[in-house]
DNA sequence: CGGTTTTGACCTGCGC
DNA sequence: GCGCAGGTCAAAACCG
């Protein structure tokens, strides 16, 4: 942002009123002065939101191109050796590749979800609107962050399992990752919690990791975990691999109707505010 | 008291 | 067969 836009705020915020004619005093002056800083900082932060969804489109555009690449030379290699690439529907590379992940069963289903959390958190939950009971922590050789591994207790006899572990380049990412299905909705199903959590994150999904990986970042809530509403539902939507395929004017429709979704939403608007009070307490003065 | 977490021991698969 | 690493077990501790 320029100074242009600066001086539209500026000149916005009419610091001497002639039709009044009143001279601001001094008080006034310094209220006058924080309001210009604040609006300026809330013009930068607009401006980087249209950096982003500009960096976004360019994304959606490079993992486009990656994935018909990728399909191109599927295609290539099951031409030139048929019986090793096996059926379209099964053994495919992205099961190969969950399989050399995550060292499961090719039967077993299992998905990946990248979870935010602050900085300073040091916890391996993450909360996906299923109960879980942990069963063992380890330390991998190629991860300083200890591995967590849980059972899905919701509901007796659930065979889904889940592995939590902070991603190893950015600490403030957890890793889950998730095998088998649930044999049972989201929720807790004992006499003891009669109503199931809300904070359905996303459901288990099948592996492959360029079409199905879900990145949530949860900080714009003080309880950062928590927030679950539609808004980030959409979100989702958006900001999944798997939704880009369509043209980029699709993406472009869909991404206006959920900025003005949430530039309706009062709750929105309150975790932005929050937000950009927090941004603005972090900056260098 | 029952469920959950912690943590060391044990099991299993894989590469050499 | 051996060593290593990942995954699981199970007893003790913890907690509401």
């Amino acid at each position: 942002m320029g100074d242009d836009a600066f001086t539209d705020v500026f000149l916005g915020l009419d610091l001497y009123s002639p039709s009044k004619h009143k001279i601001l005093n001094q008080e006034d002056m310094d209220h006058t002065r924080e309001d210009v800083s604040v609006k300026y900082k809330v013009l930068a932060l607009e401006a980087e939101v249209q950096r982003l969804y500009r960096e976004n489109d360019h994304l959606n555009a490079m993992l486009e191109a990656m994935n018909n690449n990728c399909n191109t030379l599927q295609a290539y290699l099951k031409r030139k050796n048929p019986f090793e690439m096996g059926t379209p529907t099964e053994s495919s590379s992205s099961q190969d590749f969950c399989k050399r992940q995550a060292s499961v069963p090719l039967k077993a289903k299992c998905s990946q979800v990248l979870v935010r959390t602050e900085g300073t958190e040091d916890t391996l939950i993450v909360k996906d609107g299923y109960q879980w009971r942990k069963y063992g922590q380890k330390v991998t050789k190629d991860n300083p962050s200890p591995r967590a591994y849980f059972k899905c207790s919701s509901a007796p006899g659930c065979p889904v399992k889940k592995k939590v572990q902070r991603c190893v380049d950015d600490k403030s990412i957890l890793v889950a990752t998730y095998e088998g299905e649930h044999t049972h909705p989201p929720g807790v199903f004992n006499s003891s919690t009669p109503s199931p959590p809300s904070s359905v994150i996303c459901s288990p999904t099948t592996c492959n990791p360029l079409q199905r990986t879900v990145t949530l970042d949860l900080n714009l809530s003080d309880s950062p975990m928590e927030v679950k509403t539609h808004q980030q539902n959409e979100a989702n939507k958006i900001s999944s691999p798997s939704n880009v395929k369509g043209n980029s004017s699709h993406v472009r429709s869909d991404l206006n109707h959920y900025v003005a979704s949430l530039t309706k939403d009062p709750s929105f608007t309150a975790a932005l505010a929050a937000a950009v009070v927090r941004s603005l307490v972090n900056l260098p003065r």
